[in-house]
DNA sequence: TTAGCTGCAAATTATTTGCATTCCG
DNA sequence: CGGAATGCAAATAATTTGCAGCTAA
């Protein structure tokens, strides 16, 4: 990632750095711009939320990072995995709010009908199912 | 739409009427809150931003309209056709912002195999494809 | 009549921006 | 050294809330 970032002219700051490993210590998880600058404070306290904002920017252009939104009014953020690896996708509670990852990728063939019906060039999907997670069916 | 307000013992109001209607005007559209507002304004003048929010999550509720996010930093409302109607889906240029409705339903077998492995009960999903619209193609 | 609604203004929350200062390469 | 990057505080923008007055059923 030093690399992507020397490549614009960019610069490996230590602000940057321990974003960077906290994105990496919460992989898997969907962490708000707050919770990242809270995280971020315990090992570099002076840091201030702006640049915790102007840095997400930042990786999520160099597609570092993914910037994803659950309509909870704010934006949430997650280690990019595998570059090209299309996204994995989400199953959200819409009772306890919980977020689970699936990876199925049986989206391909649906991509490239789509593709080929709207002459749209197709970089990135988004698949998300909303329903009752097995915890919250039990208590209804 | 009267009747699913009075179950509730909610009223149809002429502001929510108004909204109602504009929703109704504007079918395909995905209008902010204050789209809404500003519309809504031409028929009923006195109406508030805060009526606005308060009825568009009201209809939510009741499943009359759904919520959408672009990631534009706004939420962006439509009617909802078809009640049990899946959802429709979105391509979303990258380039312009064009955003272009599809109605391809076939993702009922990835649903059923989710559901399966994940022992969610669905309720609902959103998929969005994501690259640059024939237009914007040309243009690069 | 009376609970539900409304408009207004003030309060919140998330995010962005201006700027003087600091620091990486 | 010089342009990038930062922290801070102030500015925006979207949405929510409190409340006194209004109104649909």
């Amino acid at each position: 990632m030093k690399s992507l970032l020397a490549a614009k002219d960019l610069r490996l700051t230590p602000q940057r750095e321990a974003i960077i490993k906290i994105l990496l210590s919460k992989r898997n998880q969907h962490l708000s711009a707050d919770d990242i600058y809270l995280l971020t404070k315990e090992a570099y306290p002076e840091i201030g939320i702006a640049t915790i904002y102007r840095t997400l920017e930042l990786f999520a252009d160099l597609g570092m990072v993914n910037k994803l939104e659950f309509g909870d009014g704010c934006g949430r953020y997650e280690f990019n995995e595998g570059q090209e690896g299309h996204s994995h996708h989400h199953l959200i509670c819409e009772k306890c709010g919980a977020i689970i990852e699936f990876n199925e990728d049986l989206l391909e063939d649906l991509e490239e009908i789509i593709a080929r019906e709207s002459k749209f060039k197709i970089t990135n999907h988004c698949l998300r199912f909303y329903g009752y997670c097995e915890e919250c069916q039990a208590k209804m």
